[in-house]
Formats: structure tokens, sequence, C-alpha cells
DNA sequence: AAATTTATTGAACAATTGTATAATTAATTA
DNA sequence: TAATTAATTATACAATTGTTCAATAAATTT
């Protein structure tokens, strides 16, 4: 919300504050038919996306209903499919909305690593902070949304849907860091660095998603940890992973 | 299916092969009511079990329509509550059937390496491998069933449903293994204990979840990996990254 | 052998859902 | 300024869903 509540020119209703429990139906603004006065839609675009991805994070596709979704946006039913047609494209725009920014954040990250390595490799600790980085600062540091979007895409990660979507957003960035990890273990079969890479992306979605189970586990219910800290963990963690894969199988 | 059609004393329809598209309806075999000669309703009860299970993990808890278990269970509608309850129950009992025998398995590795280490430490790689293994073996090596039960943990893995849901049936087992995992990298802070274990399982449950991003972001369409490779993978980079959380934050 | 319990089929219900149509009003274009 | 397009509210629909009620027949108990 760039610009909050101007254009509004009938009565609001100010409970704008978040439902614990998103399936409640949350009475909307009434508001008169036809195009509003001086708004632009872009704002109630973003607005419907905005409470797509938390509904979408919340209660998964089929557990999202479109209806819910409008509330939250505070527009009527018709408004979301207006703008975005049928569901799933809903949520591919949902999902492209951010993964093209942060694909751009890696991709320049890997550019300007390739530029500084020239001809040499680059180091796979490197590699590692590169591709989690952007994902994970985002989810711990950025807005709200970004924070929503990672639960999303954690909650993607291994379902049918998820991995096609995923596919389709993520896999070619995937693959130019796969290029530079195996050049930079060239000792290693190709479907081990894969592997890695694969627990890798797991663990950043799992730390990102942000579940609350480390907490659970462990009970002491110590104050969050910072970003900062748990970047650093699993940027060492997942680097020894990497290196410790040389000398087994050959490539 | 322990004893398969027998004491089916009606007419069958022999269309038992798997849809590939779940939703299907899939026309029921004509049967009398009331209470069917000889066959003892356990059958029943597993085989509406395999078919929530499938369906749970093809197309998730909200996906999985209970109309859908039953044609695939071969039941009637009503066959399914009458058994299990409502949707939730029955998701539950999915879940309990083989997370008692998974932990069982995790348990009995633990206590035996509790004896032979007797006072001293259980190395990590020992722990990565009593945990990770039967999961990945059961996934990779086991019957079907297994192999659907691992798609839909790993599906759960990161939704606030599924963090609750393993809470329940996961972490006495988990905790258990921290209090070693613990005790053999003294000098780590706790909290990057659970954030290594953390990272462990979710590589474990991405790997065995099966969803052919590997395949597709290693292109070269090989024959698929063993499964003991995999598994001599996971363990190698998992322990290597735990190893070096040592040396970074005191404890 | 009668009564009860168990396991099943068949049908129905009320609620929810995604989508489509109609009406309305502001902005834009001709 | 008249006509058209864009953005929105309001309503309707047909399909699907979880749950429940009724009927039936075999097994078990009394």
């Amino acid at each position: 919300m760039t610009q909050d509540m101007d254009g509004l020119e009938n009565e609001i209703n100010l409970e704008t504050a978040f439902d614990a429990t998103p399936p409640t139906p949350r009475k909307r603004t009434a508001r008169k038919p036809g195009r509003p006065k001086g708004k632009s839609s872009d704002e109630t675009r973003e607005r419907i996306l905005d409470a797509a991805e938390r509904l979408f994070a919340d209660e998964g596709y089929d557990g999202a209903a479109l209806r819910d979704v409008a509330a939250a946006a505070d527009v009527q039913l018709h408004a979301v499919g207006y703008h975005f047609g049928p569901k799933d494209t809903l949520f591919e725009t949902v999902i492209s909305r951010r993964s093209v920014v942060m694909t751009e954040l890696r991709m320049k990250a890997l550019n300007s690593a390739q530029v500084a390595a020239g001809d040499g490799l680059i180091p796979i600790e490197k590699l590692v902070r590169d591709y989690i980085s952007p994902f994970v600062l985002s989810a711990g540091e950025g807005d709200s949304g970004w924070r929503t979007y990672a639960a999303l895409m954690g909650r993607l990660a291994n379902s049918p849907l998820g991995t096609e979507i995923i596919a389709r957003h993520y896999d070619a960035c995937a693959r130019a860091y796969l290029v530079e990890f195996q050049r930079a273990l060239p000792s290693v079969a190709k479907a081990d660095v894969i592997e890695g890479f694969s627990a890798m992306v797991a663990a950043m979605l799992g730390l990102c998603a942000d579940t609350g189970r480390p907490a659970r586990l462990g009970q002491t219910d110590q104050k969050r940890r910072s970003t900062a800290e748990s970047l650093e963990t699993l940027v060492r963690f997942q680097t020894a992973g990497f290196n410790a894969l040389t000398g087994s199988s050959g490539p």
C-alpha cells in the first residue's frame, strides 16, 4: 500500500488489523459500484496480491478461498477475477511478482562473482551465500510481504503444484548457479552436486518458512535469533556440506 | 492389501489400475448394502488409509476430497466417516500409522548407539545416519505406501497444519536425538545445533518427496540414482555441515 | 432364536466455492 | 460532448464438499 486510504470517498471502516483466523468472512467496507474516483487500479491489484499471498501461505492453494482473498483485500469477489482471471493465474501472479525480484538479485550477484573470478573459480562459500542470502535476508528483514512469500515458497516446496511452479520461475537461475558449483567442485559427480544444491535449497526454505519448530525443539524460549546469525550458520553448514562431497565417487 | 479380493461375493469390476489424474470420479463396484460376508473390516480400514495417504500426498489436505478417497478405496463415501470420523482425524490416522513405525526404528537405533557408546559420545555421522536412514530407505526401497507417505511428509513440512502434526508425532524423537547432537558438539551453540538439525530434516524430506526437480535440473536424463547412493551423499553432506559448526560462537 | 451390534450401501443436506452475468460509475477517447 | 472503455459492486449458478440420516445384512451376544 503505497498511498494509503486516498480516494476512498465513501464511509470507511477502519478495521484494518489482521485477523488471526483467516477464514473469517470479514465484513467489507460499503462502497458504491462503478469505477472509483481518482484511484489507480494498480493499488487494488497490489492489495489483492498481498491478500492472496497471505491466504495462500496460510491456507494453501486449495484452502484459500477467493472470497476470503477479496474480503482481506477489501474488494468485491469479482474484482479478483476481473484483475487476475481464474484462481490458478492469480496464484501464478503472486509467485512471479517476487520471483522476478529474487532471480534478479541472485543473477546480479552471480554475474559479479563471475567477473571478479575472471578465469578462476568462484569459492563455494560465495556461491552458497549469493544464492541463499537474498532469500534469507528478504524473508527475515524485508517487509511483511516477503516474510509471507517465504512461508508460501516453503509450503510449496515439495508439492506437485509447487514443484511445477518453482520449475517455471526458479530453475533457470538454479541451473546458472549449478554450472558454477560443478566448476568449483570438478571431482564431484553431477548428481551429487545437484543433491547438495537441493539440500541447500530445502534448508533455506525450511529456515525461512519460519514454522516455529526450532523454537519448539529448543524449548528454552529464548528470544528469536537474528537473521544474520541464522544466515551465517546456514552458510557455514551448507558450504561444509558441499566441500565434503569431494573425493568420494568420481565425476 | 494383505489378502486381496476375497469375500467380494458380488460381481466385481477389475479396473484397479491407478489413475494418473486422481480427481477422476472412478466408478465403484456394485455391492449390496449390509455387512459383507466373512471379510474383516481391518482390510477395509487399510484400504481407506492407503487411498487417503495417496490422495493427501497428491492433492493436499484440502485438495483431497473424501469422495475420491472412498472411490479409490472402492468403498462408499460414508464408510470413510464410519471408520475414521471427520476428515481431520482421518488425516491424523494416516500420519500416525507410519510415524509410530518410523519413531520406533529411530529410537531403537539411538538406544543401540547409546549402549555402544557407553560413557563416550556418539559420532555425528552415526547420529545423522541413524536419524535419516530409516526414512530414506523406507521411502526409497519400502513398499509404495512408504513412498507415498514420504511425499506426504515432505509436502507437510512447512505448512502450519503439517508443523502442528509433525510436532505431535515426531518432536519427542527429535529431541532425544538433539540431546546427543548437542553432547557430541559441546562447543556449538544450542540454536546452531537446532538449525543444523532442521537443515538435515529439510534436506531429507526434500530428497524423499521425490519431486523430480533434481532430474529436471540435471537435464541429462540419466537413470534414477540408487537410494543407497543418495543416502551416502546426504549423510556425508549433513555430517560435514554439523562438524563445521564447531569453533564459531561459543555455547 | 431373538436381540443387538457391526459394517456397509444409498441418498440427502446445508455450506462453500470458482466462475459468470448484470448494473453502475468514472476515466478516456473520438 | 458523446461514445467507449475500465474498474467496481451486486447477484446468481452450478458444482463440489464434509457430514448426517436411513436402510440393510452379516456377525455376535444373550
